[in-house]
RNA sequence: GUGAGCGUAGCCCAGCGGUUAAGGCGCCAGGUUGUGGCCCUGGAGAUCGUGGGUUCAAAUCCCACCGUUCACCCCA
């Protein structure tokens, strides 16, 4: 028997109407605030992730999906969202178009490492970017948006933890001074923050060891050593998010995974935390499309796991919109109401009404059960009297109450009742 | 990559060494003549995750693999 792979799953319809929801939610989200829809491929020359994400993580060494086609190319499915949209800005020429340039997505990512709560080997992202200008209103904006996204699920009860990590200029002599502080407890850290220290310094701050967090608690932190300009940039943040009256926590321990980030970073987390609670996160990020080829230009983004997202809906137990149904269900009694069934389902589907045409050789009662069962609020009805009449029985499942209705009325009556 | 728990019909699960593997949901059919929801009756559906081993005997014990869940690493 044929299984979906390990860290994958399948998205039933019944499951659908979270995932249509939370779709719908995000693309009217971006409407209001001017974001445009982009799609890119599933996958990407591998450079694109491995040039951008790189730095000390473990995604490039470990957890990228990478192939060879069979023109030797070397691929990689699509790991993060953000890296191909730069890509794309580049390659149209969109630094053409008036800056910033606002854009969304939606799709799956690949990550190969262990499946447990809320983490795939697929997964899906929406995110959301703005390249082409360094205001930090539009850091701002960014925050808020995220926030907003979140309120219109329902899910309201969230964290926003802000930090700034600095640019090229003043982060590395914040991660010299950093790692003087831990050079002196070198042997009272543990054996995964001793590997950090060299691989990922910026990761010390965020262990979860009791042990390790006192240092942590000690260690000096980012803020204090920003260049002047990544300071008035954090300040500026802070400032607009207050305008708009937008709470968040300074959090100097918020670091973010991949090393692309500048200066702002945030992450929005739900109140009741578990593992794997983030709920999404985003930063800016000033060098990424300098790194894939093109001229410096300033950007800053947000990206969200639609899974953790629904695992928080669910675990809230918010109600989401059922997908429609049919309008109507048509059922027959002999095989020469059958042929009338099928062409008035045919005659109503052509007048926009949506149904469901009974099939096999049932009874009428199974055929009604099946139509209980489906949810559908009209039956229809065809059998030797309704079709010597020329009519057809509607039936309200709700109320029982059923009625014949000329045949030439039908559509038309359906119709109304949609309403 | 590391550690721990779990794998019995589509779903939830009983059985934990010994006759045809039990039940609930769901599915299908029937409960007289053309009608659903409640109720009743019947039916289909399980290589007991896979492979090896121990035993006269294994769904039940042991090992491996696979899957899954949770945590760590990493990260959305």
């Amino acid at each position: 028997m044929h299984k979906a792979p390990r860290g994958t799953f399948d998205i039933l319809p019944q499951e659908y109407a979270y995932w249509k929801y939370v779709g719908d939610r995000a693309a009217s989200l971006c409407q209001l605030y001017g974001y445009q829809p982009l799609s890119t491929p599933v996958f990407e020359d591998a450079q694109i992730f491995t040039k951008t994400v790189a730095g000390g993580t473990d995604i490039v060494d470990k957890e990228m999906y990478i192939f060879e086609d069979k023109s030797g190319q070397e691929l990689a499915l699509r790991a993060e969202g953000t890296a191909p949209v730069c890509r794309a800005y580049l390659e149209h020429g969109l630094f053409n178009l008036p800056q910033p340039v606002r854009l969304y997505y939606i799709g799956p990512t690949f990550r190969y490492e262990r499946p447990q709560a809320g983490r795939y080997r697929q997964h899906h992202q929406f995110g959301f970017e703005a390249l082409g200008d360094a205001d930090p209103a539009l850091d701002a904006e960014i925050i808020e948006m995220a926030r907003h996204f979140f309120c219109s699920l329902g899910l309201s009860q969230t964290i926003t933890h802000l930090n700034s990590i600095g640019c090229k200029l003043c982060r590395p002599r914040y991660l010299a001074v950093l790692k003087q502080h831990y050079s002196s407890y070198i042997d009272s850290i543990c054996p995964d923050c001793q590997a950090r220290l060299v691989k990922n310094p910026l990761r010390l701050l965020d262990c979860k060891k009791v042990s390790c967090q006192d240092i942590a608690k000690t260690a000096p932190q980012i803020t204090d050593y920003l260049c002047r300009e990544c300071q008035l940039h954090f300040h500026s943040v802070q400032k607009y998010l207050g305008v708009m009256g937008i709470s968040f926590q300074l959090n100097p321990k918020l670091v973010r995974g991949l090393d692309y980030y500048t200066r702002t970073v945030f992450e929005v987390e739900p109140r009741e935390q578990g593992g794997q609670s983030t709920l999404g996160g985003g930063g800016r990020y000033d060098n990424l499309i300098e790194v894939l080829g093109g001229k410096p230009t300033p950007a800053v983004g947000f990206a969200a796991g639609l899974e953790r997202i629904i695992l928080n809906l669910k675990n809230q137990n918010l109600d989401v919109p059922a997908l429609p149904k049919p309008d109507a269900f048509i059922a027959y009694l002999d095989e020469e109401a059958k042929n009338e069934a099928i062409r008035i389902a045919s005659e109503l589907r052509k007048a926009g009404i949506a149904l469901i045409m009974a099939t096999g050789d049932r009874s009428l009662r199974g055929q009604m059960r099946q139509a209980d069962s489906l949810g559908i609020a009209y039956a229809l009805i065809l059998g030797e009297q309704e079709i010597s009449k020329h009519n057809v029985m509607l039936r309200d499942m709700r109320s029982g109450e059923q009625k014949a209705i000329p045949l030439a009325e039908i559509a038309g009556f359906l119709k109304q009742l949609k309403m």
